[in-house]
RNA sequence: GUGGCUGUAGUUCAGUUGGUUAGAAUACUGGCUUGUGAUGCCGGGGGUCGCGGGUUCGAGUCCCGUCAGCCACCCCA
């Protein structure tokens, strides 16, 4: 048997009409980060395992690509005791967020006091594949560093809500919630700091498996029905408005003192957001939890009833710098799962746009006629024409199957009559008509396919 | 990491209660057509039936293992 062409697990070829789609995808996002003022930069796609690890949560830590070292390190590490301390020190990177955490520490002095960037690039994880989940795959990140200002939230959201609208990507809501009123509602349920993150855990699947299956969730996660009871009367009968259903949250959690602070962060929010195409789409859910763990503040994730997981999500994390540098400097950004989206526009049969294949084939008789064929190309492409010219000679059958197979409209002949004659044919490959032009006229008849 | 389903030409799939040399469509390729594709007709190459073991006179078919793919969970984009 011949060496395996599948690529590896979880990775994938893209072909030439996949590139289409995703330039088509990747330039519209590109378009709009630029509009809103973002400036891109870009990354190694290695970062040494002490910038990686402890910033995702262990669930995060688990999945990342480590790279064995090699040599002597390699042989050392073998020859005592080998484990997870000697064997690595790199990995690929999880995520855009800490390699910009990094970079911003690193490089603070070149750049702005409030720093606006975006980043489209891949990264790795090492998950179990499945449908719109991927080890390699691109996420476009828009992250404000240096300002402490709700706008940014609100920027962040905006940018990516006019991105979807732009890709004509229906039927997405960006669901919101804050990690401290998260805090603030378990607290207020009496629910001890210890069994935080596994409360959130079962909270976060409210939609998914309903008030009965959360209480399970959370009667085997060892809470007491008291505690269960309070965290559910915290939910029920919330109002449809956004603002009403976080005013109601901050009158059932009035027994903490924060709870107006962080209540009114999110109203603030949401108000500003009026004045932006985000205003439609943000969607105050107070269970909203999110795993990544540097996250502080707002958070943000975007959802469609036609996909189970997330298509893009992000959040406010102030702390998060700060564990590169000796000051903390507020952050807040958001990343798109470009390929979720992708994956949905054409599942839904999405327009990608108009296919850039070459305009002409110039056909090239014998090898003889091969020189005459180039410098006709030659000609066709200074009018700024995309031209192919047919790599070989030979049977005009096996040229015209190949200018089919590469949706060329029109092919140019250049066979010995022409060439006696001093003229040109050019084929239309939809109507079959084949029309013979002099050398002087030819181009005009090509020039009408710029329009 | 846990569970379920599926593995047959490059691709999409047939293949009967286990029975001779494993088929079709499509793609590729040659001819009908030595200057013309997409439609037609005739031909050609391409498979250790995922891999290993077992049951049997006989296995693509049944059993076990293994690997791979898909789906669900966990988590996430």
């Amino acid at each position: 048997m011949a060496i395996a062409t599948k690529p590896a697990s979880g990775f994938r070829d893209f072909l030439p009409e996949d590139m289409r789609r995703r330039d088509y995808v990747f330039g519209i996002v590109e378009k709009v980060f630029k509009k809103y003022g973002f400036d891109k930069i870009d990354t190694p796609s290695v970062e040494r395992l002490s910038t990686l690890l402890g910033k995702y949560g262990d669930e995060g830590d688990q999945l990342l690509f480590r790279i064995l070292n090699r040599g002597d390190k390699l042989s050392k590490a073998l020859d005592n005791e080998p484990g997870e301390g000697n064997l690595s020190e790199t990995g690929l990177r999880y995520d855009l967020t800490v390699p910009l955490a990094r970079v911003f520490a690193k490089y603070r002095s070149d750049l702005p006091p409030i720093f606006k960037r975006y980043q489209i690039a891949p990264v790795w994880r090492a998950d179990r594949p499945q449908r719109g989940r991927y080890r390699e795959f691109y996420q476009c990140d828009v992250d404000i560093v240096g300002s402490d200002s709700r706008l940014v939230e609100v920027e962040v959201v905006s940018a990516l809500t006019e991105i979807l609208n732009t890709l004509k990507f229906e039927n997405f809501r960006v669901h919101v919630n804050h990690r401290e009123l998260l805090k603030v509602m378990i607290e207020s349920a009496g629910i001890s700091s210890a069994q935080e993150s596994t409360t959130l855990v079962a909270l976060d699947k409210l939609d998914k498996i309903g008030i009965d299956g959360v209480k399970k969730e959370l009667i085997n996660r060892g809470l007491n029905d008291q505690q269960i009871d309070k965290l559910i009367g915290l939910s029920e009968n919330l109002p449809d408005d956004n603002r009403e259903k976080v005013n109601t949250l901050i009158e059932r959690t009035s027994n903490i003192d924060r709870s107006k602070t962080v209540g009114e962060e999110l109203l603030l929010i949401l108000d500003l957001a009026e004045n932006t195409v985000a205003g439609e789409t943000l969607f105050f859910d107070p269970f909203l939890a999110r795993g990544l763990s540097y996250y502080t503040g707002a958070i943000f994730e975007i959802r469609s009833d036609d996909f189970p997981g997330s298509l893009g999500g992000g959040g406010r994390y102030d702390e998060l710098i700060g564990m590169f540098m000796k000051e903390s400097v507020p952050a807040c950004g958001f990343s798109l799962g470009l390929e979720r989206i992708i994956l949905l526009l054409e599942e839904r049969g999405a327009d990608f746009g108009e296919d850039a294949g070459p305009d002409v084939l110039v056909s090239v008789f014998s090898d003889e006629l091969a020189g005459e064929s180039l410098k006709v190309a030659t000609e066709i492409r200074e009018l700024g024409l995309k031209v192919d010219v047919y790599p070989g000679s030979g049977k005009f059958k096996k040229q015209f199957k190949y200018a089919n197979t590469r949706k060329i409209k029109k092919v140019v002949v250049l066979a010995p009559d022409e060439v006696e004659n001093g003229t040109i044919s050019i084929k239309d490959m939809a109507t079959t008509d084949q029309v013979t032009f002099s050398r002087a006229a030819y181009l005009d008849e090509l020039k009408k396919l710029l329009a």
